[in-house]
RNA sequence: GGUCCCAUCGUCUAGCCCGGUUAGGACACCGGCCUCUCACGUCGGCGGCAGGGGUUCAAAUCCCCUUGGGACCGCCA
């Protein structure tokens, strides 16, 4: 049975990185019908918070990972950690190292300034006793003969000389668990079968593979997928923009967009694009994740995000909108718009909007009145000669029953009739009187979903401005 | 500095393993069509095998070197 495990250190948000990776391990999860395990990697206390896990998870829950066990937190398997090391130290496997962090520091710096590699000498293996008022750490006996081989299911083979490795450091002077020896001991005692991660981790796995056999473990298969970049190639930053997952839900995407959009950085399936999660699912596999750092590409995250909302369900849509809306100042917070009414507005910017905020800032004329005139729109459009065609369609309007698309359709078309002119014409002073602006869904659509009210009162107050601004420029010549 | 990883349009990628394609798709960009504006849609265009050596009748594909980019070398994860 595969069972595969993302395992965050919540030192912060989820981003973009993590996400992609904990995406793969789902997916590969599922794919195989095997088990997705959540672990918490908070051995650093000092820099994890619980703000941070609650944070993760909200994440992962809004990118719909769902977990088969977990989470679990490090902090609270301390006596596992304690006993594997302990059986190290007996079997001699392990040892106390009385070098100081200031001692460590010297060498590694004077081991950099004289070109050589910086790495633990392994002196204290030999030490008999404690030394004075220090508070030892366990090291690890490491092979420094030979090489190790890595069959990476990304990367292939990876042949990794150990003299690169060093007696790396188990147990902390405070009695914690570093990294790679928790990393080890809890993906082989949780039989993790596939670990998958960023391939920032690849050089660790040779020291990690001689951990797991000097414990007596066999090694699980390694994937390494490849780093996310940033524009400027570099690794993907904060300075890059948003990189945490719960701003892009702040930002208005969805997350079924996010996630295709994740998935296909990095892997693919010929020349698809577009996928549905069962699709993604049953297509997954390793094999076809790329080996080279991909750049993330805003503006193709931009456009996945545009198709789903464009074939997005209409009745979640407006549901999700709600928040923007209030955010955008056009309804009170907690205030819900009637739900049909809502639905009928989100049919009209479906197609229009990228995300779920620029939706909201494009309903807003159908929240409140236009807020003065785009300039160049009411100096084109908002002219006296267009007065009687407003004034007609004002009249045509007014008699209708029935305030359908259809009817408005025929009213315009009368106005457009009896004046012999283009729709054009019509269309854009009405539009411009409507919303302010002269962009806007289609102008049927628009006054039907406005009302009748709201419309002629929008439409009667756009006529009393042009005369106003007639009478005042006949007066001042 | 050492070790490891990587290299197809600006970007994400198919093709590479198993040599023979006018090197395909998508985003972005440009243009046409549609049209009440914008968008959608649709049609078309621009644009790439990092460089150099081999091997071969034939190389994006196999080998070597160079260059470039990335990662790691912590009592961080």
């Amino acid at each position: 049975m595969v069972r595969v495990r993302f395992a965050p250190s919540p030192t912060g948000y989820l981003h973009l990185g993590g996400a992609r990776t904990a995406i793969f391990n789902w997916l590969f999860a599922r794919h195989h019908g095997g088990r997705f395990i959540l672990r918490i990697e908070d051995t650093d206390r000092s820099r994890s918070t619980q703000e941070s896990i609650q944070e993760i998870l909200e994440a992962m829950r809004w990118l719909g990972l769902d977990w088969d066990e977990g989470p679990y937190r490090q902090t609270e398997r301390m006596e596992i950690y304690r006993r594997e090391v302990q059986k190290l130290l007996e079997e001699g496997k392990a040892y106390y190292c009385y070098c100081t962090p200031e001692e460590l520091e010297e060498r590694r710096k004077k081991a950099l300034e004289e070109g050589r590699m910086p790495k633990y000498d392994g002196r204290c293996r030999e030490r008999r006793g404690p030394r004075e008022g220090v508070n030892p750490v366990v090291r690890l006996k490491v092979d420094q003969e030979g090489e190790t081989v890595i069959q990476d299911l990304i990367k292939g083979e990876v042949v990794y000389p150990n003299s690169q490795l060093d007696d790396f450091i188990l147990l902390r002077s405070d009695g914690t668990p570093t990294y790679n020896f928790v990393v080890v001991v809890d993906d082989a005692l949780m039989g993790i079968t596939h670990v998958i991660r960023g391939d920032d981790h690849l050089n660790n796995t040779p020291k990690q593979i001689q951990l797991y056999r000097a414990l007596g473990y066999e090694p699980p298969r390694f994937a390494h997928v490849p780093m996310i970049l940033g524009p400027d190639r570099a690794r993907l930053s904060k300075r890059h923009g948003a990189t945490s997952v719960l701003a892009y839900r702040e930002d208005g995407y969805l997350p079924e967009a996010l996630f295709n959009f994740l998935v296909r950085l990095g892997w693919s399936h010929g020349d698809q694009e577009i996928f549905s999660r069962e699709e993604l699912i049953r297509y997954f596999s390793l094999e076809h994740v790329g080996k080279s750092p991909a750049v993330y590409n805003p503006d193709k995250l931009l456009w996945l995000n545009a198709h789903y909302i464009k074939t997005g369900d209409t009745q979640r849509l407006a549901r999700l909108l709600t928040p923007f809306l209030s955010k955008e100042g056009l309804i009170q917070e907690g205030e819900e718009p009637d739900p049909d009414w809502l639905c009928r507005v989100v049919e009209t910017l479906k197609e229009r909007a990228r995300t779920l905020k620029e939706m909201a800032q494009m309903a807003a004329f159908y929240f409140r009145e236009p807020q003065g005139y785009d300039p160049k729109g009411e100096k084109k459009f908002l002219k006296p000669q267009v007065l009687p065609y407003l004034e007609g369609l004002v009249q045509e309007l007014e008699a209708l029953e029935d305030f359908s698309e259809g009817e408005i359709e025929e009213a315009f078309n009368r106005v457009i009739a009896r004046f012999n002119i283009k729709l054009k014409h019509l269309a854009q002073p009405c539009r411009v009187a409507l919303t302010g602006k002269t962009v806007s869904p289609g102008i049927y659509e628009i006054i039907s979903v406005m009302g009748k009210e709201k419309a002629l009162s929008r439409l009667k107050k756009a006529i009393q401005h042009v005369r106003k601004k007639e009478r005042s420029e006949a007066l001042s010549h």
